[in-house]
DNA sequence: GCCTTCTTGAGAATGGATGTCAAAACCGTT
DNA sequence: AACGGTTTTGACATCCATTCTCAAGAAGGC
């Protein structure tokens, strides 16, 4: 049985705290600095069973690190993420979904699973750069 | 400027022999069977400068593995995989790449970037599964 | 054939993630 | 409030895909 322990709790909180999608050595440094010492073992063994529990979503980045957010939704759902600030939108595209399904399924394929994350510049960051120029 | 080498031709005639998804320890093998002796560092370095030249298309598994394929068309498309077998159906969906900008650009964002990949079952590996019952 | 430049390969290094296991913490019970 | 079975923790080792290193080996223009 799953016990609460001021590990875990310190995770959800700081999970809470952000709004952007974290790697869990990310974490274990913002713990850190807080004074709630938390190994990283430990912050990766938490992150992974909120993120089985679905109380947080994984993102896989470019380089194959993990990050974690806690999101508004617990239902179903896709990101569209900031390349440079990390801002997250949460999306829901019952299109997309119907779309997979029946693609999959057109093709005799059963249990569809999907990954969609979508990446682009938002306006903050793009005015930011066009203003370097 | 770009040579070519005996080993980047047994790489690329490896891939054009295969029609699944392939990691690159799984290639180096094949080619050591082969009698094709290439460093694993070379196939990896192979790979990546295909991979670059959008010459084979790039898979991230779950278990965070970079497989390649060599896919019949060059144009931006997505794949449906089987999970059991690593059969792989190539799929052009016009419909998500417009939603996915239409979504990125109603939020504000530009240069969207989108990742899309369906796993699901095949027919023939889910007929196998349940004949197993 | 020569020579410059690019490529190769064996092994080391990297880095995120997971395994190990004794010590510590939970928490229902007494 | 102490007990005790069970879970959890944390420091460290280990794993494993991938990348780095750099001397030795090929490509290919001349």
């Amino acid at each position: 049985m799953q016990r609460m322990t001021r590990q875990r709790a310190a995770v959800s909180d700081a999970l809470e705290d952000l709004d952007d999608f974290r790697s869990a050595q990310q974490l274990h440094e913002i713990l850190r600095r807080r004074g709630d010492n938390v190994g990283l073992a430990t912050v990766y063994r938490t992150l992974q069973s909120l993120a089985d529990g679905g109380d947080v979503d994984v993102l896989r980045t470019e380089e194959g690190e993990n990050l974690y957010r806690r999101c508004e939704r617990r239902e179903h759902h896709h990101h569209l993420v900031c390349r440079v600030c990390g801002r997250t939108v949460e999306i829901d595209g019952p299109t997309v979904e119907a779309w997979a399904n029946q693609v999959g399924t057109s093709h005799g394929f059963v249990d569809i699973q999907h990954t969609i994350e979508l990446f682009g510049t938002c306006a903050g960051c793009a005015d930011a750069a066009s203003a370097q120029d």
